[in-house]
DNA sequence: GCCGCGATGTATCGGACCGATACATCGCAC
DNA sequence: GTGCGATGTATCGGTCCGATACATCGCGGC
């Protein structure tokens, strides 16, 4: 997950450690906390050596002005590779079980704009399946197996079969939207605040391009 | 987290791996998928070598009677210690950063009939603070950097803070109840679906023991 | 002028947990 | 009688986290 998301950041722009980081929590805000230190720079190493990242070496502007104030130990940047390409595209067309849970879901789904149509329907409709035997367990458990769990354990399971509602709803919208070939925007009661009136839909169908 | 959540568990029977592993889907079914095989089986031994749990040899009932079939492998059935039951209540009353992140609270929440209220109380306290952080961090996002990111990482942070919402909502609620010495029965909406007219409440203020 | 302090920045280590895999038994349907 | 799904125990490699360490930069306060 972690090499997916790195890959589609560095797409962006260059980074560096520090950097990505922060970029990784601001897209992933919804998902996870915050990365680890622990797993990123790791990681970032594992990537370098499969040769789908390299380091960019920070130009230092004029070199020769500034040679070695302390012997600086510049920030690492690093830039994706034409094989990092190919290895997230790879990454972000293929499906499994895994593309479907809380966390692989929620990154697959914030690199969508960088995702061709058709792969966008099949991680909806996965994620959607996923949910749905969720909701159904949940929904047994509190149907059948109600009197041998607590008062404080069914109301756990009650707040999570309405998130789990909640979410296949949402996927409906998304899901019609997307057949629709209409940009990712639902119609809302109101409540969570985000203004955003016409922010650059992506042209609806493929996959976005970057500019070079 | 395992640690405690087997702990727990054990304090309502003694239990082998596979049945450990069934109840804790069913208990923590709202907050995880499934406890894997790979982190049960070495905690155990580690909660055994700990003096926290101890095999309790399932009884073969007449052993004479049906000595060895083919080297009959038994199913190990493991029973909670004194020691482990100080342990369980050292480790559900300690509340730190960890016991309000996402599995940590729920972890917490589905023992609350094993904990006492002043704890209850903290622990939702704090998951709420710590829901509020999310919450404002995902404002932010949609408020100052929206123009920096697609339609479809906006999407997704619109998502989570309405999550978030919705569950500083929750916690609102359970937090009066538990502050009027009430169990834990929320109003609803009546959407999700769950009979419970009066499901045994635990009495309004302390710790429910075990009938031994 | 300089001192502390929070933000920036790179890095490692032990540990928790997962996913795949292996293997053996039991009960039942065909 | 045999195959197959549920029951049951167990290990291995890999991912990721949390704590920790350490160095620099810029800025406000004294």
């Amino acid at each position: 997950m972690l090499e997916l998301a790195i890959l589609g950041l560095l797409q962006e722009a260059p980074m560096h450690g520090y950097e990505l980081r922060k970029e990784l929590t601001a897209k992933l805000g919804a998902i996870r906390a915050a990365i680890s230190y622990g797993s990123l720079y790791p990681t970032l190493r594992r990537l370098q050596a499969a040769g789908w990242i390299a380091e960019a070496a920070e130009t230092p502007a004029t070199a020769e002005e500034v040679p070695a104030l302390t012997s600086r130990r510049g920030r690492v940047v690093y830039t994706i590779t034409a094989e990092g390409k190919e290895r997230f595209a790879q990454l972000i067309a293929q499906t499994g079980p895994e593309t479907y849970g809380d966390t692989g879901f929620g990154v697959h789904f914030a690199f969508f704009s960088r995702t061709d149509q058709a792969t966008r329907l099949r991680i909806l409709e996965g994620r959607r399946r996923t949910i749905e035997e969720r909701r159904e367990g949940l929904r047994d458990m509190l149907g059948r197996a109600a009197e041998r769990l607590d008062a404080y354990t069914l109301e756990l399971q009650r707040h999570g079969l309405e998130a789990c509602e909640r979410e296949v709803r949402w996927l409906e919208e998304l899901i019609a939207n997307e057949r629709s070939g209409r940009a990712p925007t639902v119609p809302h009661d109101g409540t969570a605040g985000g203004r955003r009136e016409d922010n650059s839909p992506p042209p609806p169908g493929e996959t976005r391009k970057e500019r070079p």
